[in-house]
DNA sequence: TCGAAGTACGTACCAGCGGTATGTCGGATA
DNA sequence: TATCCGACATACCGCTGGTACGTACTTCGA
């Protein structure tokens, strides 16, 4: 049936051949409708009948574009994780104090993971499908790439000598602090008001930290340890 | 076969009748082998078909004591959770001081969190499988409230009028941040010094709250707003 | 003591899942 | 125009979680 109604492709407006347009077209909507299932029932309910019914295809399309459902899944998780990564990176710029792009940031991250779409596939399925090694690889690439930028030029205000472990230590916190949080914001009773606690309490962290800037104090190698 | 071998049931110092002695061995036992596998290889890689064949029983046997593979898992989540929970308590005995009742406690969880059974089952698959609601309502009974319990006894050394729900978000934040650490530090080539890094930086964070208590600084409601 | 009832499983089976092997058709290429 | 190959469709497989039903063993009341 499928067969008997020609598919529209993608309007690509650049060269490449009709046959590349089609195929690329095929692909998109897959990847399109895995996001939208993934999203709305998380990996493990949805199923590939679904997607591929979805994108009114066959497995047989499915698997000649991807190695598996899980391939396709990764396709779906970078590309909504550089959607967001975007975004965040546009609400960066202009700020130039380092605390305000702190400031900016987290706000513009947790505007980012109270969409379910973000949520979902990226912090609850992310690392449960593709393993915690592959997820960190593709973070480290996108999102955690701004949170580690942000906390370099926040930590550079006092200029310690801070090696590059410890740098990415403190980023994997605040990341993990972050991501947590939005979890909480996005299933609070008052979303709004969620993040306007939430807002205030790492607010709170950094303004400790900045404090502690200002008084000059090193930074710690361990926890203060009197034993 | 197996029926000709009679099973040894666990030895019950107490009463009860001989037949329910046996049913809470076979639970038992399916629960270790459960636990065992689920740490291993992943909720969605572990088969029923392997639990009780580990178990050395059938899926009669495992539909009769439990509804369902997740029912299966809520009761490994729950052990391994409450055994974590006890661990972290018994290490805050005696601390008197909220700072190092806070130090105490992270090393408690670092080292908990370091553990591939507890990593596995409560924090990668934890959320997935249980969803993140009925998670959260797990936790909130066990580790999760020990954590609460250190961030109030800390934030009640400055004494403001700290509601509870910003008591809440700061002890979600620290249990993110905690968690995400915790899984960088197992994962990392020298696990050692990843958990001396991470003490280092959470330690830092405690220090800069510490400052602000000192200062009599007032918990924000949000963040510094000058627009 | 003896049957009836219920518990604690074992056995057989099913629908649906991800994945694979193979067929087919139309556009690109020479 | 002949040929080839990419882009799918179709048919099928093994395995999985789950269910229906059968059965042996206990316990308990008469």
């Amino acid at each position: 049936m499928s067969k008997l109604v020609p598919k529209v492709p993608v309007p690509t407006v650049s060269g490449g051949s009709r046959r590349a347009s089609y195929s690329a077209s095929t692909k998109r909507a897959l990847v399109d409708v895995a996001e939208r299932l993934f999203a709305e029932k998380g990996y493990a309910a949805t199923s590939l009948d679904a997607i591929v019914s979805g994108a009114r295809v066959t497995k047989g399309a499915l698997y000649h574009h991807f190695s598996g459902k899980q391939a396709l899944f990764e396709s779906v998780f970078e590309r909504v994780e550089q959607e967001a990564a975007k975004r965040i990176q546009k609400s960066l710029r202009g700020e130039k104090d380092p605390w305000r792009k702190a400031t900016v940031g987290l706000r513009a991250f947790l505007d980012v993971v109270q969409e379910t779409t973000y949520r979902r596939i990226v912090i609850q399925d992310g690392p449960a499908v593709l393993g915690y090694e592959r997820y960190r690889e593709q973070e480290e690439r996108s999102t955690f790439a701004n949170i580690v930028e942000i906390v370099r030029a926040t930590l550079d205000a006092g200029s310690w000598d801070l090696d590059e472990d410890m740098l990415q230590t403190f980023a994997r916190i605040f990341f993990g602090a972050m991501s947590s949080a939005g979890e909480s914001v996005a299933t609070a009773a008052d979303p709004e008001a969620a993040a306007r606690r939430v807002e205030g309490a790492i607010g709170f962290l950094l303004a400790g930290v900045q404090s502690l800037v200002e008084q000059g104090v090193a930074m710690p190698s361990t926890l203060g340890d009197d034993a």
